[in-house]
DNA sequence: CAGTATCCACACTGATACTG
DNA sequence: CAGTATCAGTGTGGATACTG
């Protein structure tokens, strides 16, 4: 039996949540898996996802240091991101949620159940 | 090379996503692995979580269907509330997260660097 | 091409108070 | 013991418009 206050794990658990809690985060992590990618290349991968709201994302994804920003000084202008190796860690719970996620679609399709939105 | 839309991508990832948007979901998950647990016996297990949220919290899991919320008649009343099957599934996911979480801190420790609060 | 600057609306959290 | 109801504060996402 483990027997635990949440204290004592608090700490991993925000840690890993800071990271899945923006909106697009784990898709953005998971279409840089591919290797180095650009803005605007990355930004066709999406729907719904406006310029501005990219921006912020990846500004977050960057202070976190899960992905690196090289800019490229020319005309015009060139930027790639791509993962760091703390962000390539993330890679097999990445896939394991998104297993996850289809076997619960499944599962509710099964049951015949409707899933939350 | 994977070339994905993120839309054939989108409902796996948004359905995980939802289960872990909740601040308290995923601690709740993992004190739930030990078994069936009272409503108040869960709620000690938490530093900062007040009656209505953890309330709040487990109603949302209930209607993802991963939790099992079993009321038994009696005076004075007694809940207890257990995993049901997709939610045990998403125990190496979450133990996924929380290794990840720790290699992380650890990671900016040794860098020296402050990880974002 | 790759941003930045505002602004607004919404959802979520948590505090407090009340109930069977 | 195990809830429900209400309400206020906060932060995040997205729309829009402008820049080098």
């Amino acid at each position: 039996m483990i027997e635990l206050k949440s204290s004592e794990l608090t700490c991993s658990f925000n840690t890993a949540q800071k990271v899945l809690s923006g909106k697009w985060s784990l898709m953005i992590i998971f279409h840089l898996m591919n290797g180095p990618i650009r803005f605007n290349e990355l930004l066709r991968k999406f729907d719904g996802l406006t310029h501005a709201s990219l921006t912020k994302q990846l500004r977050q994804l960057e202070n976190f240091r899960l992905i690196h920003r090289e800019v490229y000084n020319q005309v015009p202008p060139k930027v790639e991101y791509s993962l760091t190796d703390l962000g390539k860690k993330l890679y097999p719970t990445i896939i394991g949620l998104t297993d996850w996620g289809s076997e619960y679609i499944e599962h509710c399709k099964i049951t015949e159940a409707s899933w939350p939105r």
